[in-house]
DNA sequence: TCAAAGAGTGAAAATCATATCACCATACCC
DNA sequence: GGGTATGGTGATATGATTTTCACTCTTTGA
C-alpha cells in the first residue's frame, strides 16, 4: 500500500523532525517540536505523531526519551566523489568480514611514495588507529596508517601490523608462536592477546608502514 | 593542545557510542551505556562520559535525556579542487640565517590537503624533528613535520611550534611571557628554554600541522 | 445534519534519565 | 605513607519526557 498522503501540518511536523536530525543528530522531544510548530500540548504533538506513525513515516519507540525513528527509505549522501585516490582511507570494519575492507571507502589521501618504500601501491590502504595501544611508540587512536595488505603468514615476528578485532582496527606488534597470533600492545595498561589463525575475532591485514597525525 | 590519550576502558565507552549511533541514530542512555559495558551503576557512566568531555571526544548537553554529542572528528569533507600539494623538505639550517631555510631543500613530499588544515599551502614547509623533546606526545627524532610559516606573534600561547636552535629543527610548545619566547618539550628530561626576541641562537618557524613517520 | 477526522488545550500520572551524594577499591607516583 | 587518577556500587533527588484523560473547536464528506 502506497504511503498515505500527509496533511499539511503532519507535513510541517514530519519536515521539522528530519530538519532537527540534520542539526542535532538525535530525534526531537515532542515538546521541543511543540515550542517550533506553536502547539502548547505536548499531547497535540503526541496525536501527530501517531498519525505519521500510523501513515508509514516514522516509527515510535514507546515510553522512550526521544523514541522517534525516521522510517527513511531515501537514498543515502553517497558524498564521496570518485577522484584520483593514490590511498583508500578505509572505513570501519568487522573483524569476520575482512573482504569488505575496501568497500565502503570514506576516503582517498595523496600519500608520497616515501612513507610506501618498497610496497606496493595498490596493495595499500590508509586506517585509522582504533586504540592508543600503541601510545607508548607514539601511534595515537585516530591517527592515520598505512597498511600495507598482507598475508600474516608472510610477516615477520615483532612487525607493527594493523588488525581488526571486532570492529576495531588497532596497532600491535604481531609475533606467530605456538599456533598462534599474537598481538602486543606497547602500553602495559592494554592487555596482550592471542588468536588461533582464522578466528573471526582477529584479523590481520598487515604492516604498517607509516604514521601521520594532525596535531 | 593535541588530543589527550584515552585509558583502554574510556576507550570502549567512547567506541560503543559510536557504535549505538550507526545503528540507532541517536544518542545512548547512560542506562543502555552502562548494560553494554556492563556498569552497573549510571554514576560509573557518567564519570566516564565526564572523562570523555574532558578530553574533548564528546559534547555533553545538561539535564537533557541522551544528551550526548560526538564532536565531529570525521574526515573533513575537504572537497579540495587543484593539484596535490607538494611540500619542500627543507635541509639543515642555521638559526642565525631563516631566511636560507628554502634554499637548499633535500626534496619535496606530496602531502595530502588534509594535513595542512586550514594553512596556505604555499606558507607550508617540512622539516624533520631534530631531537625527541616531545616524544612524551609522540614526536620522535626523525619524524616528518608539516610547519606553517608564521611570524612568532602571531602564535597562541601552547602551541605546538618548530623552531631552529642553533643547527637543530626541533619541535616544542611555544609561549611569550615576560618579553621572552619559550619553548618547552613535553619529555622531562629535556630542558625548558627561552629566549629574546630576534637571538640568532633562536628562530622559531611556525606551528607544526602534522606529523608522520615512516616505520 | 451529523459523525468522523483533524487540530488543539491543560493537567495529572507514570516513567525515563540525569545529577549528586557517600563510599569502596586499585594502581601509580612522589 | 599520602595524594591523585581511574573505575566502580547503590541510593536518592530532581528533571525531562511521554502517556493518558477529559474536553473544545473546525472542517469535511455521506
Amino acid at each position: 500500500m502506497p504511503p498515505v498522503r500527509l496533511t499539511e501540518r503532519q507535513n510541517r511536523v514530519f519536515e521539522h523532525i528530519r530538519a532537527y536530525f540534520r542539526e542535532h543528530s538525535k530525534p526531537p522531544t515532542l515538546k521541543e517540536i511543540g515550542d517550533a510548530l506553536s502547539i502548547r500540548s505536548t499531547n497535540g504533538v503526541s496525536k501527530h505523531l501517531h498519525a505519521l506513525e500510523q501513515k508509514g513515516y516514522i516509527r515510535r519507540i514507546p515510553n522512550e526519551a526521544r523514541g522517534i525513528a525516521l522510517v527513511d527509505t531515501g537514498a543515502d549522501p553517497y558524498a564521496l566523489d570518485g577522484e584520483v585516490p593514490s590511498l583508500l582511507l578505509v572505513s570501519r570494519t568487522d573483524s569476520a568480514q575482512p573482504a569488505k575492507l575496501r568497500n565502503r571507502p570514506k576516503g582517498a589521501l595523496f600519500t608520497d611514495p616515501l612513507f610506501l618504500g618498497r610496497a606496493d601501491e595498490d596493495a595499500c590502504l590508509i586506517g585509522r588507529a582504533g586504540d592508543d595501544g600503541m601510545s607508548d611508540v607514539g601511534i595515537f587512536k585516530s591517527d592515520y596508517l598505512v597498511i600495507e595488505e598482507q598475508k600474516w603468514r608472510r610477516i615477520s615476528d615483532g612487525t607493527t601490523v594493523a588488525a581488526l578485532i571486532g570492529e576495531a582496527l588497532v596497532v600491535r606488534t604481531f609475533s606467530f608462536l605456538n599456533g598462534r597470533l599474537h598481538l602486543q600492545p606497547a602500553n602495559k595498561s592494554y592487555s596482550k592477546e592471542a588468536y588461533p589463525p582464522r578466528d573471526p575475532a582477529c584479523h590481520v591485514i598487515g604492516p604498517v608502514l607509516s604514521v601521520m597525525r594532525k596535531l
